[in-house]
DNA sequence: TGGGTAAATCTGTATGACAGGTATTGGGTG
DNA sequence: CACCCAATACCTGTCATACAGATTTACCCA
């Protein structure tokens, strides 16, 4: 993938270790200065290497008597990011469909005054940066993004955060974005939108689900004609 | 709350100072070697607090030119992990409603023999777990990740797991489990998964999303009496 | 003014060191 | 022989220093 960083390749070369063998949950890993040995590098960037697996819940580390296996990365997670662009964007979109769907409703009922002028003020950014033509990808997860805080859930924004950093991910990696967006889908994504934010703005969460589901099937065929 | 290792406070302070004040996203935050000055700590703990944020998508590493401001850290994620540990809990469950209800539902339709398998297992461990009276949250949530992998859809797993961390962070930070679990409500729960697997094996995908959400109400009941 | 080069700055990486935990071993005692 | 405790080896957390390679900035010359 992306590895030229030296901290990446221990990254997954301790990921391997775990994956490909003998170690499960619970186990002790080899200590820092043994993994240095093994990958050729020094401690410095073992460590860097063990910071992120932590951070990402894989391994724990145990002052003074080493690091732990807390999670076995999934094959199937691993395999992700050797899916093929299109299949995983599917993917993403199936889960954001039963998450911001419900996002979408619990916003409609909850929203501040101040939660809606933030809604107001991403559309209005967003419908800017579509008006000029311009990528707007950001723009539009940032409304996203502005809905979701409205459920006053953070658990939702976790979620939510752990699949955008995905797509974006995969966006990285080479989905055109551009070549999507014809100038005859610039009004409709637009009025997508508004459809959402004004059910929103009318507390309507049975209509803001919907208007969100709509929205989402049209971005997800938009992707795949 | 968990700062006691040098790279967490530098980690929240970089945060505070992302969010708190005027640097916004694609803004470069100070240096490694100003950041250890501000903090008074070693550069090489600011790299450890960098590469978490880095690895959270905040921020972003351009070698020889600095750090940028990826994402800003929404406030509320930040009062995420200030909020008490109950209410915290029962946000987490409202996503897991959505969530796994609809995992349920399509590991029903789609779930291969080897899936079941692991399925069966999964929750035959947790019934072995729960008879001898142990702590059995890890056997729960891996009955719940076996039914979330038969989705074969990886961005439900990354979703899910984003949460399980989350879960398991509170879990860490002080939630008692074991004294939810008066010996009558065993069966209670063995019957609620097994209600689960039954519909899944059936391949009955209206009757495993309901009982997982059955099982999910009942769960938070058992939380907040 | 414009352009190109040199200097300053910064991240990526390596090495060595020490403090303060944790696990283990081995010896002493009953 | 079994059990408890202390010495010891091992490990992570943290710091200081150094240098290579990339990038930005500054300056000087044309």
């Amino acid at each position: 993938m992306s590895g030229r960083r030296l901290a990446d390749q221990a990254y997954s070369g301790i990921v391997e270790l775990i994956s490909g063998q003998k170690l499960s949950v619970g186990d002790r890993l080899p200590s820092e200065v043994s993994l240095a040995e093994m990958f050729g590098i020094s401690r410095t960037i073992v460590r860097e290497a063990l910071v992120r697996l932590a951070s990402d819940g894989i391994t724990e580390a145990r002052r003074g008597a080493g690091s732990y296996v807390k999670n076995r990365p999934s094959d199937r997670l691993i395999a992700y990011t050797q899916t093929d662009n299109l299949s995983a964007t599917i993917g993403t979109y199936e889960v954001r469909f039963v998450l911001e769907a419900e996002a979408a409703r619990l916003a409609a009922m909850r929203r501040s005054a101040a939660d809606m002028a933030s809604i107001d003020d991403a559309l209005q950014k967003l419908r800017a940066t579509l008006l000029s033509s311009l990528p707007a990808h950001a723009e539009d997860m940032e409304l996203h993004r502005q809905i979701v805080l409205a459920t006053t859930n953070p658990a939702f924004l976790v979620a939510f955060e752990a699949l955008t950093e995905d797509v974006e991910q995969i966006m990285r990696a080479g989905v055109d974005i551009s070549r999507m967006r014809p100038p005859e889908v610039i009004g409709a994504m637009m009025r997508e939108h508004e459809a959402i934010v004004d059910a929103i703005r009318a507390q309507d969460g049975d209509s803001a689900a919907l208007a969100m589901r709509w929205h989402l099937a049209e971005g997800r065929k938009r992707l795949m004609p």
